[in-house]
DNA sequence: CCGGTTGTTTCACAGTATAAAACACTGGTT
DNA sequence: AACCAGTGTTTTATACTGTGAAACAACCGG
């Protein structure tokens, strides 16, 4: 036993079929409604080990379909973010703060937390000017790019950026001594200011929220359109963002 | 071949190891943090099967853990969340249309629509009173009780009530045919008003959402503490939400 | 009426998930 | 200190169960 070829063991200790369905699952990101065999086209499985993956998905209520031939998400998953924001302190201090620092500087304000080499923005208040009235929550950025992604970056515990360019993370003409540079400056100063870094016309400020452990496990940013980001107003941003993290880190349940 | 024991299937079609992990995910919605144990007493699982369940989960972000020994959901969940509010009109007309009803009326406006023999609330804007700032996006509630349980109930194509009777759904001194009598009372109003049904001290009115296809698939409701439901306001409360949930059904997506 | 789509069902086979048991580690109790 | 009752983790043989090809059904536009 334990035959030569060890009859593809996939990483370790893992179930597949769970492994698949979450994937059928995770290409409701990219589109909201999906076909069966669009899905199967999309990770490679054969249509009738899809369809019997969504009819499992189905039974909890993680997909639904109104009309029959299109998928979407289910209510399951709205369980589930609740669970998220009811946990600890979140609905008592941490969104009160980020509407308050909103109120006080209007631009909008974004919490992200790492996830491997991305970050992920799991809360926003949208600045007083904003036209869009409902946050993408939810969405993934790099960690690269933007000042959040930096802060995490430069205050993460582990040494990510060399794992992130083995993985080849990064663009051909990435610098990698002038990021390292950057990180540095960063941590020396304590939060993180980009100009169209991640969208045109863009600028944000980003401080990283520290915990009662002494771990950073989130950034704080504040982010609007460059023409208000004066310098005069950088000033109140940078102050305002950092005051609001370190509040925040008092209580963050993460 | 095709024993007399039938060999366990489940029901038809559908892959178990994948149900397993879907209800380990759900064990979440009660408690924000769990133990590895305590998930397998809930759901009646060997230990181990939970924890290759739980590494799974966790490879595809559904399942985070900060210490070791203490499992969350993970950020995967709010990928897919963004993506339900992504959807058609949603974000550029259902919800700033509750807002605009919350500000007419300064009270709470939910939206619900309904999975099964329940209903759940898909998105709220809390009143201009409310204490806390996060709403409960994702609660299940009974079909049977509160003032958008009833309307769902009662422009159901199906035979829903019946159903619900087989299943158990209602209480021993549940009186049915009064009920129905209730149901047919909000189908020729339409709309409903419920005093301290769900929740003692509070009130709410709500009407259904009636999709372009002339399907009922979600209500719209208005709720509040109930000293501030005399019948001046009611009748300008229930004006008011019947005149918005035309209006969202106009787009509703689902 | 056909070829190109869908989604659904079936079925034999082998691969794979399973649960029991042994293991390692922690924190509290005697 | 030794103990015990909890954790989470790893391993293993066995048989259950998920797999994908192919056949099926239903739809659409040409």
């Amino acid at each position: 036993m334990a035959d030569q070829q060890e009859s593809v063991l996939q990483e370790r200790g893992t179930v597949r079929a769970v492994e698949r369905a979450l994937d059928v699952l995770l290409c409701f990101r990219t589109k909201d409604e999906l076909g069966l065999t669009e899905i199967s086209k999309m990770i490679g499985l054969h249509k009738s080990t899809v369809h019997r993956l969504l009819a499992t998905l189905e039974t909890r209520g993680f997909v639904r379909r109104e009309q029959t031939d299109r998928y979407r998400i289910g209510w399951s998953i709205l369980e589930l973010t609740s669970g998220i924001y009811r946990s600890g302190d979140f609905s008592t201090v941490v969104f009160p703060e980020m509407t308050a620092l909103r109120d006080r500087i209007g631009e909008t304000v974004s919490l992200y937390v790492r996830s491997g080499f991305e970050r992920i923005r799991i809360q926003a208040v949208e600045g007083i000017h904003a036209v869009r009235r409902v946050a993408n929550i939810g969405m993934r950025f790099p960690l690269h790019i933007g000042a959040s992604g930096k802060v995490l970056l430069a205050f993460c515990s582990e040494p990510l950026l060399d794992r992130m360019e083995e993985a080849g993370t990064f663009p051909p003409n990435f610098n990698k001594a002038e990021f390292e540079r950057q990180l540095e400056d960063i941590r020396k100063r304590g939060y993180a200011v980009t100009f169209e870094e991640r969208e045109a016309g863009a600028a944000a400020v980003a401080a990283p929220i520290i915990t009662r452990q002494n771990q950073v496990s989130a950034a704080l940013s504040v982010s609007g359109p460059i023409d208000r980001f004066s310098e005069a107003n950088l000033e109140r941003f940078i102050v305002a963002c950092v005051e609001s993290a370190n509040l925040i880190g008092k209580v963050f349940p993460f």
